[in-house]
DNA sequence: CGACAATTTGACTCAAGTCAACTAGGGTGG
DNA sequence: CCACCCTAGTTGACTTGAGTCAAATTGTCG
């Protein structure tokens, strides 16, 4: 169907919807919402423009405006500490919202940036508050993303406060595979979209550490790695190293 | 451990009114809704009997039917990890909300449990999520309480993953310093609610790193403390040695 | 083809954990 | 009211997993 509001607002080539054909439908936003009212949502969904590695969707302590969702490629949440060093607080693949955590504040606690192409889909909140009070599917569904979100939050701190190197290693591959298998990609076969040392920052461990952790993986025969590319050969194994399952977002 | 569960329904006769005389009602749900409006809230409010010490508020795993305030007292939330060990998440205090996170999965991923004689309030969701659509300012109050959540909890995987055994410590005393303050309580001397092991729990240290890191801290007359009983004596070495201040939810 | 960035590997260090012994409170029953 | 017991807290001695520093190797991209 054609819009024939190609609005200010809809950057670039929206001459056709755009959740209605997303491959990511039925993992993003429009699963909240009904047919007949994905207009509305489509109406207020801005498709950016590609994103290239180390673009910035917002930098920290810009204002909040907006959510967003990943269309393709992989971005990265992060805020800077006192100390100035970063800290990495999420990774976001396709089909995942990010930016929430400004709301509160009225601007981001963290910046947001791209780790290699990627395009994401920019959701004014302005715009989606007031709809999700027509559409009370599209409410629930953002409370659950916000729930969702504090969850998967609580379960990286029990990462971070209790788990050894190689338990955090193993729970980033298996969440990442799993987020991967839900798009209907292979868990088992996988380039990694961050390098080590986001790995390691994100897991709260060093490069080395991380080097070292998949180095000994690797020996064991649990996987095969070169470069950025994994093979997951023992996906039991790996969860048992994993201590818990780390449900995918 | 017995479990004495809130008060099934409005078990008082609920002619006074909750929260409009509740000393708490300018930090709690009901800053965000207009005088007129306060009936509405009052209505689907529970208060529910006291609670005594391990008491639990819910259970991992008990369905989610509805988030919780606490009125006074101090109540903590936890999970439990695959190892049977228990994860403390966070510490709730008066005119605080907690029970966030069972929403997306319709069941509360962690626990919550009284440190001490405690009261909370009991907010059925299906009857707030209706009436959030009613009251557009609730509805964003609600939306800010998750955001505010998410935030927290970003700080505290900063904390957990950059910070050494003094700043966890010192961040947390100025946590529960400044959380104390908003209230118009002294945040210079106060009684921890909560056990050496909590607080190392909840930090990612063992018990004798907490006590040893206290006593260092004495010694160092940054502070005071003999059991329970904290003194700040010198508020800013312990802002500086927090590293990134740590703002008051 | 360089030049720079990312990754790996080794040797050494140290902050925090473990183990163990001891002390201080706090609550309860006789 | 006191004695006793049990849990919470402290302190010391020793261990260790992960960090630091350094140097070699590989990968990437203009």
């Amino acid at each position: 169907m054609e819009s024939s509001r190609l609005a200010t607002k809809n950057v670039g080539h929206s001459f056709q919807p755009q959740c209605e054909s997303c491959s990511l439908n039925n993992l993003c936003l429009p699963i909240a919402v009904a047919n007949e009212d994905l207009g509305l949502l489509e109406e207020i969904i801005d498709r950016g423009r590609p994103l290239h590695r180390g673009d910035h969707v917002f930098r920290a302590g810009d204002a909040f405006d907006a959510v967003y969702a990943v269309r393709s490629g992989t971005v990265k949440s992060y805020s800077i500490t006192t100390a100035g060093e970063e800290q990495i607080i999420g990774f976001h693949m396709p089909g995942e919202i990010f930016g929430l955590g400004g709301l509160s504040s009225g601007q981001h606690p963290s910046g947001a940036i791209a780790l290699e192409t990627a395009a994401v889909c920019r959701i004014p909140f302005d715009e989606i508050e007031p709809l999700s009070r027509q559409l009370p599917s599209l409410q629930r569904h953002l409370f659950h993303l916000m729930s969702r979100e504090i969850q998967e939050d609580q379960q990286l701190m029990l990462l971070l406060s209790k788990k050894t190197a190689e338990e955090r290693i193993a729970s980033l591959l298996l969440s990442l595979s799993s987020r991967l298998r839900r798009r209907g990609l292979s868990g088992a076969r996988f380039r990694l979209p961050m390098s080590r040392g986001d790995m390691g920052n994100y897991l709260g461990l060093v490069v080395e550490t991380v080097s070292r952790v998949l180095t000994r993986l690797q020996n064991n025969g649990v996987l095969k790695i070169q470069g950025r590319e994994v093979e997951i050969l023992e996906p039991q194994t790996l969860a048992d190293l994993a201590g818990t399952h780390w449900q995918a977002p």
